[in-house]
DNA sequence: CAGTCGATGTACT
DNA sequence: GTACATCGACTGG
């Protein structure tokens, strides 16, 4: 694969839903002693301090420390006593602001994520979910805080997608909260979630 | 195809 | 004790 620059720190220090919106075509690679995986990001979603849904709401707890650093750590939390999701921490210290990556292309390291992940699924249905893509990339609570400048986990630069092919739609599981329109994705990209299975 | 529901552990009230 | 930024298996049309 070609080379490809890191993101840099300025990047993650952006308002949460234009980080989150630029993060669309980004690649999310992660390094281990197995290999590389690696993806194109395909939907993300936005929470912030300011709204409900966002595990920052209420103020600062043990969960949710990293979320208030300063952009560009990754903040991994634990769900239905099961899943892993990873977010990507934005805005400046002291701000509850988070991108959570619900799904990616794979691009290097599929025979990794088919093993992580089971054989018994279908291409589209190995990343296509937050939890799904934790599994596939072999994120856990170990990689929760690290720094997306690596080397164990990075975002790399590519050219920026145009606004032309983002949809914009409502966030998806939000129960305590109106969901609002933070949700960003490839348009009629097969690896998002949710996505219509093509007949032909 | 859509809708329902159980799994299973942790953080927080 | 309750809710949970989910997934996958199962049901019925």
């Amino acid at each position: 694969m070609a080379n490809r620059k890191v993101l840099p720190k300025q990047f993650y220090l952006q308002p949460t839903l234009d980080v989150a919106r630029q993060l669309i075509g980004k690649l999310f690679e992660h390094r281990s002693n197995d290999g590389v995986i690696s993806g194109r990001i395909v939907e993300v979603e936005a929470y912030h301090e300011t709204e409900p849904a966002s595990h920052t709401y209420r103020g600062r707890t043990g969960r949710n420390e990293v979320m208030f650093r300063d952009g560009g750590y990754l903040y991994v939390y634990f769900t239905y006593g099961m899943h892993y999701c990873m977010n990507v921490v934005t805005e400046g210290s002291g701000t509850g602001a988070a991108v959570l990556i619900r799904a990616v292309e794979p691009l290097d390291g599929l025979e990794w994520i088919i093993r992580n992940r089971g054989d018994r699924h279908t291409l589209h249905n190995l990343t296509n979910g937050p939890a799904k893509v934790c599994e596939a990339f072999g994120i856990d609570r170990s990689h929760n805080g690290l720094p997306l400048s690596g080397p164990a986990v990075r975002i790399l630069e590519t050219p920026a997608v145009p606004s032309s092919q983002i949809e914009i739609s409502r966030r998806i599981g939000i129960s305590r909260a109106t969901e609002l329109e933070w949700r960003f994705a490839l348009k009629d990209n097969p690896f998002v979630s949710r996505a219509k299975v093509k007949s032909g």
